[in-house]
DNA sequence: GTCTATAAAAGGATAGAC
DNA sequence: GTCTATCCTTTTATAGAC
């Protein structure tokens, strides 16, 4: 808490601006302003926008998946962890704070930043799958799973986005859990 | 194809470029350069960068709906028609062409380009749903069916995009299909 | 309807003092 | 390490001639 304050105010401000409006719609100023830090502090912790934007997004990334971890490494049967992953309370308007990140080309046209994003939901679906390949199905379908039930999450978050209506995502989490756990009401009761 | 050609081709250029780098991103320049229309007809045709997006906007929704009519207007049963929408080949490394500016805050923030958006995915959920509950699904189900299966979708580009792989899109669509419609291998066969 | 010129503001830094 | 001042570029138009 002496010096090195500034540079830890810098990469959070950065991280809830690049949450709301994306990395390239972020300013220097707006970090500062955010930040409550000066403009010669800046530039003297990050040279460039980019080497905030690598501290920042790595910070973000690292916190996801260890979110993550605490949902897939707990207790409980596979179905259970997977469902307590899809089910988790999630800012839906707001949106994931790595997935908005793909549709921003200043991310994506950043080496640097692109192999973060990368990283983080390769080892979302890699996370997913080795849960549903211990409950023993087979690698194949255990991936496409896998890669389907990260997709619902973030495709939730772009529905309740687009409709203002954070039931989107629970809904779309609903009809995807009750395929996977067919409970009470099967389709054959109607 | 007279003199209000220069108002096509803006509004062309404006598609793409939006469709590539956003909305917020992409500057009126840009599609000045790639239009190949001169500056005083782009201020004429369309006084601000707002006037240029909801026409860009508007066109790009229009034909998205279109496209899923298609798919999901035809012939064959529910599960079908449903399939046939899921697995569309798509320009997964690309992204959704909607789907992009939910993230992009440009467009959120603006009333008008909301608006459009919001009409996009509630009738592609809607489409979704009345096919589902055409297959005999109580109609809660089939809302949350329907959530599930646009969230597939958007989802799935989000991954593509972000591991830098189409693969990924189409496995998602596999894993939720594979549920939907349990077929030649169940998971009760291992 | 289209053109060229201009301009006010924001973005992304750099300079040099302290 | 932090501060203030400055700078060049791009954005988003506006002005006025043709």
């Amino acid at each position: 808490m002496t010096t090195t304050d500034a540079r830890e105010r810098l990469v959070a401000a950065a991280q809830e601006l690049f949450w709301a409006q994306g990395v390239g719609a972020t300013s220097p100023r707006q970090v500062l302003a955010v930040s409550g830090v000066g403009q010669g502090s800046l530039y003297h912790h990050f040279p460039t926008k980019h080497d905030l934007a690598a501290a920042a997004v790595h910070a973000t990334t690292a916190a996801g998946l260890d979110a993550a971890h605490r949902d897939l490494d707990a207790s409980g049967s596979a179905v259970e962890r997977l469902v307590r992953y899809l089910e988790r309370p999630r800012p839906a308007l707001a949106g994931c704070k790595v997935g908005r990140l793909v549709s921003d080309q200043a991310v994506m046209d950043d080496d640097v930043l692109a192999a973060e994003v990368r990283a983080y939901f390769r080892g979302l679906v890699d996370l997913a799958a080795a849960v549903l390949t211990e409950d023993g199905l087979p690698d194949d379908a255990a991936r496409d799973r896998a890669h389907a039930a990260v997709a619902i999450v973030q495709g939730g978050y772009v529905l309740a986005r687009a409709l203002d209506d954070p039931d989107a995502m629970t809904a779309a989490a609903r009809g995807f859990v009750a395929l996977l756990d067919p409970g009470p009401t099967t389709p054959e009761d109607a």
